[in-house]
RNA sequence: CCUUCUCUCCGCGCUGCCGCGGUACGCCUCGGCGUAUCGAGGAAAGUCCGGACAGCAUAGGGCAAUACACCGGCUAACGGCCGGGGAAUGGGAAACCAUUCACAGAUAGUGCCACAGAAAAUAACUACCCUCGCAAGAGGGAAAAGGUGAAAAUGUAGGGUAAGAGCCUACGGCAUGUUUCAGUAAUGGAACAGGCGGGUAAACCUUGUAUGCUGAAAUGCCAUGUAUACCGGUGGUCGAGAGCGGCCCGUUCAAGAAAGCAGCAAUGCUUUCACGCCGGAGGGUAGGCAGAUAGAUCGCUUCAGUAAUGAUGCGGCCAGAUAAAUGGCAGCGGCCCGAAGCCCGGGAAACCGGCUACGGGAACAGAAUCCGGCUUACAGGAGAGAAGAUUUU
RNA sequence: GGUCCUGUGGCCGAGUGGUUAGGCAGAGCUCUGCAAAAGCUUCUACAGCAGUUCGAAUCUGCUCGGGACCU
């Protein structure tokens, strides 16, 4: 396998994206809120690779117009991506499948410290849930 | 030089680190990596119109429904655009200029026109005139006068008459018709004729024209998956067709006539026949590929045309995501606003202009099948044109 | 992505071109020893901008807001 030069990725792949598995996510998993974001995540034991699924939101009823909608949902996406490597050998050691979803929840289009901030705090408590 | 308006164009740039989507090539452990390259707009918006494209429907006619409405042209098409005509408004002494216009029909019919007023559409309350009557008043004539109102029955003058009246005449006004001239036409000029009984059609309506319905979540293929399922009345088989349905599986219905012709009715046509039937309630999938990005395409040249636009030639390829890519951080520069400083220029001065440390700001807004328009939002900048004001010469 | 409905005081709501009803709520007054109830008075409105019309909440166009449906 050739080495891969950088870890700090969120690819295609790695987006949840299906709407049975997002469904499912919604209906079985858990939630806590924390600030303006409000996380919802569901584990399952991993088969063979363990791997994790993420999805970002936010509502029209919040934000009106797209281009609001989009540049949250990319300062989310970024947040993620520079603070994934913080929990994601927790996940592989406890061989786990994690679906993520986080939506937004305020009125207010936050900067993109606060969203960093936000997305580790919620990291950390994850991780602190994951843990047995 | 300033202000305002109109039109056209642009609507931050560069560098570094990290990251995202498409395509091409290469590599291998076959789903990843590497390299190269491309990657939001003038409105991508609102969804107000028109098409392309797709599925279904389609015997003809009538009614209904919706939209449009001066003329000519452009266009794939349009409710759009261009040119012309007419009207209104504003400026002006006028010529004329600018802006706007949903700009067919009110002698086809119906409705409505509050309050005020005699009367709001075949008008008689007062005043006027005639007749009858002692009088009060009654009958008739007559739209010339009457404080209203948004709107009052074609204006002025004369004749005429009992009093009056387009009742008649002259000069006007308004629309209509005929002829003629100019123009492709709308229309405009002139002459003649007969007329003049308000307004409202963004009230119903009439006339003319156009429109089958549904929309890419359309549609086609593949995959996955379930049910050859269940309940009540009474049991089995076949069953064209129809209904349910986003699709599939399936399920339901029908007899002496039934069904269809997808807004409605009639005529007509088509299909089916073999005997007995009615109702209820459901299950699965929702993932991939195509559609789907090379086109009514973009840039430039030349030609035709007043213009919209069209044609020829050359060159280019310019997003294709799908819980939805084009981002994050940092630095430098440019732009705009304010400005200490008193640095520079002009000036007698007041002051004006320039420069700069520093501080602040950078709009409206995100493709979702694709095009042509319309409408709305928009910090700032550039160019062209028009109008106005001030100063200097 | 597409289709449709709707907007009248603080709230609910009537109003088919001619002075924007009514109820609840608020304020004041009367009544009462004080309150409640009742009665009287009062305050606050046609989402916005244009157009048609003598006149627009009503008709027409555009914009803004709210809601529903297809999926």
């Amino acid at each position: 396998m050739h080495q891969k030069k950088h870890f700090y990725t969120l690819k295609a792949t790695e987006r949840l994206k299906h709407r049975k598995k997002i469904d499912a996510l919604f209906t079985a998993g858990q939630k806590f809120s924390l600030g303006e974001i409000r996380v919802v995540y569901h584990t399952t034991q991993a088969e063979e690779q363990a791997g994790l699924l993420l999805g970002v939101g936010v509502s029209k009823r919040y934000f009106k117009k797209a281009v609001d909608r989009n540049l949250i949902k990319r300062r989310l996406r970024e947040a993620i991506r520079l603070s994934k490597l913080d929990f994601l050998p927790i996940v592989k050691e406890a061989g786990l499948n994690l679906d993520l979803f986080i939506l937004y929840t305020s009125k207010e289009i936050p900067c993109f410290d606060h969203c960093l901030e936000l997305v580790q705090a919620a990291v950390k408590k994850l991780a602190r849930k994951l843990k047995p």
